[in-house]
DNA sequence: GAGTGGTCTAGACCACACC
DNA sequence: GTGTGGTCTAGACCACTCT
């Protein structure tokens, strides 16, 4: 073979070669940050094809050893999906199996991977309005800038159950409507992907128990003061840019939060 | 070098190479599932080093990078730590970084790493107990088999916030007494290590805002009928083996129960 | 310096999907 | 068959820890 380079020879297209700079970093996070740069600005789109391992490596300068590492890490975060004979897709809330990947209400009895029948969604409202202190602060946006408020229902067989109000910076997110949010007949996720191309990556939440208030008690059919689950959570796109905030009123009889503790 | 091997040559302390077997399971797997056994077996205890990858490679017949993939499994699940230069360990509870590895209540303003005060630990009972339906599902025990069960309150910031009971059946832990419990001072799962060499590790939890009942009141010092989460957990050792089911009732006044989504 | 985990490369072959 | 991801090996060198 002709033009045989040595390893970590100089014609890298990344940065330093291991132990080259003051600050270590291995190959594999620069090139997982490269990969990673192309899904923000859009090189592939969520559901799409990014190019073979061995592509990339040529793309990069390394081996495909390394790219695989670096994919690996996209896989384990779910931001990438790997299909052996097929390639590695820009992983995605539309299809059925993940458009409620973060839901963590299920029926009491239900197996976690099977029967999980999905939630109806009912829009009660979408308003205008002004980031007070504390969305501000969890969406990193400046106190008064211009924020959607979408409030609500999810229906677990024919029962109300969750009662949400979430968070959206207009800038993000122009010329919402209540009719394309009642259009996209699935989850808001989902939407937000197929409109404006952006997609949640990784969210925290936050939980207490609480009494249901009037507005929750209407909706949820119960009386004011019944316990309820009230789960705060921030979702983050790609590079930990938080886009949403939500907090979701939840009815927890005959249903519960579940969670792997690992 | 002499007595030079060919890949996936016959000499193989494990099973089927690749493609040998009707089911396919990858030689890493099969590695992992030896290790596990030794783990098991307690060939190695918790906190104690393990054999060198090079060590483990010989024993069982394959690459050191074969072997680097089953540590980085087991390490990904957290049931070993590895800490270049020294040496990959068996993981612990004892160690105060992970004595509430499992427990996500944390105060409001808190950093998630840093300034995560632990909660001091009051214990109210022990009772000896028959196995009711619903411990005897979840435990994997027969109706009415023996079983502790262990009253505590965890106290954060001198205010009792969690009032747990928690089940264990006796066969797997004789000779219990609130001395050794009041003795340990600090988590059970660390006490349980120690004393019994039982590790968990990994718990499934599902959670329910309740209101507070009289027992609960009266701990945590709130009206009955308070909101409370009550969180259910399945605690389980090596292998899946189910050994603790605990229900705590928790007041998120001030704290909430925090947990990641990826 | 010796030993351990961590990174990187190169090449072989297997499993799977699509043509 | 061709191309993709998945597994496995072998060897080199780096980073870290302890002696």
């Amino acid at each position: 073979m002709e033009n045989q380079q040595p390893p970590n020879s100089a014609n890298n297209a990344v940065g330093q070669p291991p132990g080259g700079g003051a600050t270590f970093q291995p190959l594999y996070e620069q090139i997982k940050a490269l990969i990673t740069r192309s899904l923000v600005v859009g090189e592939w789109g969520p559901g799409e094809l990014i190019p073979s391992e061995f592509e990339l490596a040529r793309r990069f300068g390394v081996s495909q050893g390394t790219v695989r590492k670096a994919i690996d890490a996209l896989a384990a975060e779910f931001i990438v999906v790997r299909r052996q004979g097929k390639g590695t897709f820009v992983a995605t809330h539309t299809a059925p199996t993940h458009q409620y990947r973060f839901l963590r209400i299920r029926a009491d009895g239900a197996d976690l991977d099977s029967a999980k029948h999905h939630p109806r969604t009912i829009f009660v409202g979408l308003q205008k309005a002004k980031a007070d202190s504390s969305s501000a602060a969890k969406l990193a946006l400046r106190l008064n800038q211009s924020v959607w408020v979408i409030s609500r229902l999810l229906v677990f067989d024919d029962r109300p159950l969750i009662f949400d109000e979430i968070v959206l910076a207009q800038s993000g997110f122009p010329n919402l409507s209540m009719e394309k949010l009642v259009a996209s007949r699935g989850s808001i996720y989902s939407f937000l992907e197929t409109a404006y191309g952006t997609r949640m990556v990784r969210a925290e939440e936050s939980i207490k128990a609480v009494g249901a208030n009037k507005l929750a008690a209407k909706h949820l059919g119960v009386p004011v003061g019944t316990p309820l689950l009230s789960v705060d959570r921030v979702a983050y796109s790609y590079g930990d840019k938080p886009v949403e905030w939500r907090r979701g009123l939840c009815l927890t009889d005959g249903y519960s939060y579940y969670n792997d503790l690992a």
